[in-house]
Order: structure tokens, then C-alpha cells, then sequence
DNA sequence: GAAACCTGAGCGTGATATGAA
DNA sequence: GTTCATATCACGCTCAGGTTT
């Protein structure tokens, strides 16, 4: 029976157990912990595998409550949305190296984006980057007044003055795809829309404006659509029973878009031989070889990172310019866009 | 200048702060914050507006800090897996009436299982719930030695004793799938498998064996595959170039299906007028209209309400029955198998 | 004696002030 | 003076125990 101090049964180490079996003091464990100086080579060293032998881990909550900052950024996504999810990793890969932890909180039929924020402030997030939020604007300027917040492909008009945003340029990209698909020598564009989503006021307004620069405001059609392949589907069939059929559809996502393309396919309708047919998001659904979907590309590295700036900049107290900061589009061209009439 | 106690700046509200303004103790903040036996009907009202008034917030991570429990369950999980995420609403669903929240830790490009992991037990998460770990047996038995851990649809054996295993019958899965095609009049029927993911060499030793107990050995064909779109539409590819091809085909999971039908659909193969395509995990996707993808379901409701009520069990100290808890699967025939050769 | 309220200690850290080589 | 180590308090909260009606 060794008088060495062990951890009692079930109980999580802390520094104290540390601290007691190197024989030091706790504040010398802390110190060696947090990489701080003020420790000699050789505690330094007999502290550290005093905590790998016990399997010490430092406490963040504990952490968290003692220093004022909690170096957390709270997101929320929406666990169906693959935009969201690879902005996700996008966020991750902005934050962690900037010494930022990520608290996720996902939307689900279960919970909505309130108990969403509300999960995130309780866990002492200091900044939220919010995914495609779709709470009144008046709530997020409210949620503004305690923390910072980042909206993240939703436009706010007018924008509430501490809220930031980080967007595509979604009519821009809109406009890329009919130039595209003009250039190509379409003329009978359909645009599948997202209805209330965000960015979708944008996306029909880049449509239409684009049709209309090129002469072609008579083919203008908007058919209601959304975010999901069902919506796409839908929208699909629509267009399936129609004679004649316009020769190119630009869909609001890559979901959307997939299941304009599965419908058509499955009706027979080769394309892009008797139908072109654009995305948006460039998700990593449209970069699969067999879906090969010519899309428009959303820069979400760089979306990602702007968020995390933004927020990161916030709490800083660094001066941050007024207004949207607004990513450029790019379209991808890959199998799904074709001349027209060559089905 | 009124002397009602004001929250100092930019901080955060805390207990003392609504004690101030109520006039009363922090104690008795507490107690009302809680909804704890021991205040008066009065004082509580007066608490909960005082509260209200200047957007008091529970912290959760001082709370954790003070009581021993932290009710906080970890769930590492995929991003880019539909099965993971519609396992993670189910733990939404299955934690927070139990009175758990769920702090969530995604695997992605920049962030390796052991990261995930590390930050969830830094978090002091209570208990972990890994989805569809690929870690080695032994990390997570040392896992173990410090917390519950729950392994969701990743079979280990031998089991290190005190790792949960929640699963499904995949052999049984599979078995299922080509009882279906055979009543259907299949008798080639080829698999593509899912490699070294979890659940892959039950799947497949679910396949030889449902063959050969229906006699079709010499038709027995696994082709090699993987977990994604991608995986499935190159299995696919190499099964074009067959002549006769096989009448039916069990894809690992329905990711994997859904590159098999798209491959399949592309090349003007009919399905299942040529070729029947079966799935495995009835995820959202192929629920969706337009995939309609039959498929071997799992129950993830069931999957997720297991896995948390085991890890709670563990944490109540309740009896904990030996062994993994094995969900039936449950095929769900939906448009994509058919009788052969009414292609 | 119960109901309502308060005091005080402590959870595991980080930071400051102070002391010892 | 410099380097290393420690004592002590505070963070926001919960809870056991004490005090008052």
C-alpha cells in the first residue's frame, strides 16, 4: 500500500491530484499546464508525466469560469444542409488554429434555432456565427446587444448595425449561370427558386435581372421551388409535362438541382442532351463524379474564415468596417450544361 | 441616476447581479433558477422579472463546475455521413427529455477522431456516444477507463468489457435483402461491400450466407466498394462493362446505392426493370421521392434511444446488462427492386 | 415545526502578489 | 536582480446548514 496520492474511484483528476503526486504545488501544475513561464525544466517535466501517469486533462468549463474569456464560438448548422455541414469544417479549420474552440449546436425537427442560441449562450459562447439563419431579424439584432453575431449567407435589409454578415454575392451567381447558359445559346431558362430561404430574393433577382439584360424578359419563368430534392422534384414534374420544355433550369441549391436531375432522368430526359441543368452552393453532392452537376460555386473556405474573422475581430475590440462582407461567386462548369437541342 | 444595481458594461449577468435588483440573496436565486422547493410564490415571481429585465442567463459551465454532474453527453459524429446525422437528431431527441444535453464533436478533414474526442472529455462530457468510430478496440477500451463509452453501429470483438456496443443486425440486414430479391426471382445477385467501415464484414457474411442457404454459391460476388457516392458509381461502372450482368445488387449502404443508381440510370439501365438496387440504412436520403431507394433499414429512433439510455444507465450506476444490444433491421421495399428482366 | 430565506464553503482553474533560492 | 515556487483570491454557481418568521 504505497502512500503515493492516487485519484479517489470514479472521480476526475484535477490539478491538486497532480500537483500532490510530482510534490508541488497546485499554481506550479497550472503553470506547466497553460505552457506558462515561470517553471524550471525540471518540475516542468515531473509535473508532466505526473499528469500523463494519472491521465490528467485540463477542465475547460473550470478554465472557462476562471479567466473572463472563454475563447468559444458557438455555430449553429442545419444537420440535413451539406452547405452548412461543409461550412462546418470549413468553420473548424478557421478557428481551432486561431485558438478557438467550437461549440456545435444543430437545428433538428427536434429543436429549433431558438433552444439552438439558447444552448450556445448558456455554454458561454462569446461570439455566434449562425448558418442560414431564419429567426425574425429583430431577434438576431437582439442577440446582437450580448454577444457578437455572424450571419452567414443571410442578407439583412437593412442590415441591423451590430450584426454582421458574411454572404456570396448570390445575384451575381445567379447572373454567371444565365450568362453561361446564353452563351451557350439558351434562351428558355427556368429558374427553380428557394422561396423564403435565405438568399433566395437575391438568387431570383440575379435571374431576372440577367434575363433581362439579354433580351430574353419574355422566357422569364420562376417556378416555386425550396431547399430540399423533393422541392426539386417537384418543380421538376412541373416542367416535365409541359410542350414545349424550356431548355435550361437554374435550381436555388445543389439539392434542389439533384432532384431536378434524378427526375428528369428518370423520365427518360438525357441530360444535358435535352436539358441543361445548373446548381448552386457547389456542395460536395455536386463534386461527386457521377452527379458532375455544373453548379455555382459558394467560396465556403473562404465564408468559413470571413465568419471566424468577423467574430474573432469583434472580440478583439478590433475597429471592423461597417457593412456586409460579400463573397464572389464562381461558376463551375461540369456535365450537366450543354448547348441546347443536341438531345 | 437611480441606484438599482446595473450590469457593469459588456459582462455577462450573473446570480448577484439579479439578487441585487431582486434585494434578495443569491441562494435564493438560485433556488428559483433551478425551480428548486424553497421559495416563496412572491419572491419567485419578483426573482424571474429581475432575471428577465436584464437578460439574466444561466451558466452552464459554472453550474457543471459546482454540482458533480455535469449531464452533458458527447457525441462524436461524421459530417458529411446522412447516417450519423440522422443518428444525432435521434440523441437530440432521446437526451434532452431525459434531461441530458449533448455536446457534439464532428470528425472532418482538419479534425481526426482522437481530436473530437479529446475536446468532448475536456468539455466533461459525462459519457461518450461514438458513432461509427474507426478508432482501434483497445483506444477505446482505455476510453473507457475514465468514462462510459457507447460505440453506435461499430461491432467489436472480442468487446473490451466495459464498452457499450448499440448496433444492428447487419448479417440479418443483408440476409433480408436477398431473401427479397430471390422471392422476387433473383438469383444473381452482387454485393458492394464497405471495405474496413463498421458494419462492412457482418454485411458481408450476412450476403454468402443468405446465398448459400438459397443455393446461389457459384452466384456469390462481392465487389469491393466503400461508404460513399463514389464508391458505389465505380462498382457500378465495372458492372456495365459485364455481359450478362448480375439481375440485382446490394449496395453497403445508401450512399453507396445512390452512386450505383445514378451510374446506372446515366448509362440508360433501367431500374429495376434491368437491375434491382438495394440499400442499407434508410437514411433521409433515400426516402426522398425521387431516389425511393429500396432499403434495408436501420432503426436509428431506436438506435439513438439505446445508445443514450445505456450510456445513462452507466452514469445511474444501474445494473448494466452484459453484451451489445442488437437492433433488427427491417427491409423497406420502395421502388428500386423489381421482378427480373421486365426491363 | 414548517416555510422562507440567508450565510458560507467549495467545485477546478488562472492570475496576482509575495517569498525563497 | 533574476529565477523559480507558493499562497491566496476570484470566477458563477450549488448545496449543506443555520437563522428568522
Amino acid at each position: 500500500m504505497p502512500a503515493t496520492p492516487e485519484v479517489p474511484d470514479g472521480k476526475r483528476p484535477t490539478l491538486a491530484h497532480v500537483a500532490a503526486r510530482a510534490g508541488v504545488s497546485v499554481a506550479l501544475v497550472s503553470i506547466v499546464m497553460r505552457g506558462a513561464y515561470g517553471a524550471s525544466a525540471a518540475s516542468r517535466e515531473r509535473v508532466l508525466k505526473a499528469a500523463e501517469e494519472i491521465g490528467y486533462r485540463p477542465d475547460t468549463r473550470a478554465r472557462v469560469l476562471r479567466s473572463n474569456r472563454s475563447r468559444l464560438l458557438g455555430v449553429q448548422f442545419g444537420l440535413r444542409h451539406p452547405f452548412h455541414t461543409d461550412l462546418v469544417e470549413g468553420i473548424y479549420a478557421a478557428a481551432e488554429p486561431a485558438g478557438y474552440q467550437v461549440a456545435l449546436s444543430a437545428v433538428a425537427p427536434t429543436r429549433g434555432e431558438r433552444q439552438a442560441v439558447e444552448a450556445l449562450l448558456a455554454d458561454r459562447c462569446e461570439a455566434l456565427v449562425l448558418l442560414g439563419p431564419e429567426v425574425p431579424a429583430t431577434r438576431l439584432a437582439h442577440l446582437a446587444t450580448q454577444v457578437p453575431v455572424v450571419s452567414v449567407a443571410r442578407r439583412l435589409r437593412p442590415a441591423p448595425p451590430a450584426v454582421d454578415v458574411v454572404r456570396t454575392a448570390d445575384d451575381e451567381g445567379a447572373r454567371q449561370a444565365v450568362d453561361h447558359l446564353v452563351a451557350l445559346g439558351h434562351r428558355t431558362i427556368a429558374h427553380i427558386d428557394g422561396g423564403r430561404a435565405p438568399g433566395a430574393a437575391d438568387r431570383r433577382r440575379g435571374y431576372r435581372t440577367a434575363m433581362h439584360r439579354h433580351g430574353l424578359d419574355e422566357h422569364v419563368r420562376v417556378l416555386p421551388g425550396g431547399l430540399t430534392e423533393d422541392d426539386g422534384a417537384r418543380a421538376a414534374r412541373t416542367l416535365l409535362a409541359e410542350n414545349p420544355r424550356p431548355s435550361a433550369v437554374l435550381a436555388f441549391n445543389d439539392r434542389c438541382a439533384t432532384g431536378v436531375l434524378d427526375t428528369f432522368l428518370r423520365a427518360g430526359v438525357t441530360v444535358p442532351g435535352e436539358i441543361s441543368v445548373v446548381g448552386f452552393d457547389d456542395t460536395s453532392l455536386s463534386r461527386l463524379a457521377h452527379i458532375d452537376l455544373t453548379t455555382v460555386a459558394q467560396d465556403i473556405p473562404r465564408l468559413a474564415e470571413l465568419a471566424v474573422g468577423r467574430a474573432i475581430a469583434r472580440l478583439d475590440g478590433e475597429p471592423v468596417p461597417e457593412g456586409e462582407q460579400v463573397v464572389a461567386p464562381r461558376l463551375v462548369v461540369r456535365g450537366t450544361t450543354g448547348a441546347p437541342g443536341t438531345g
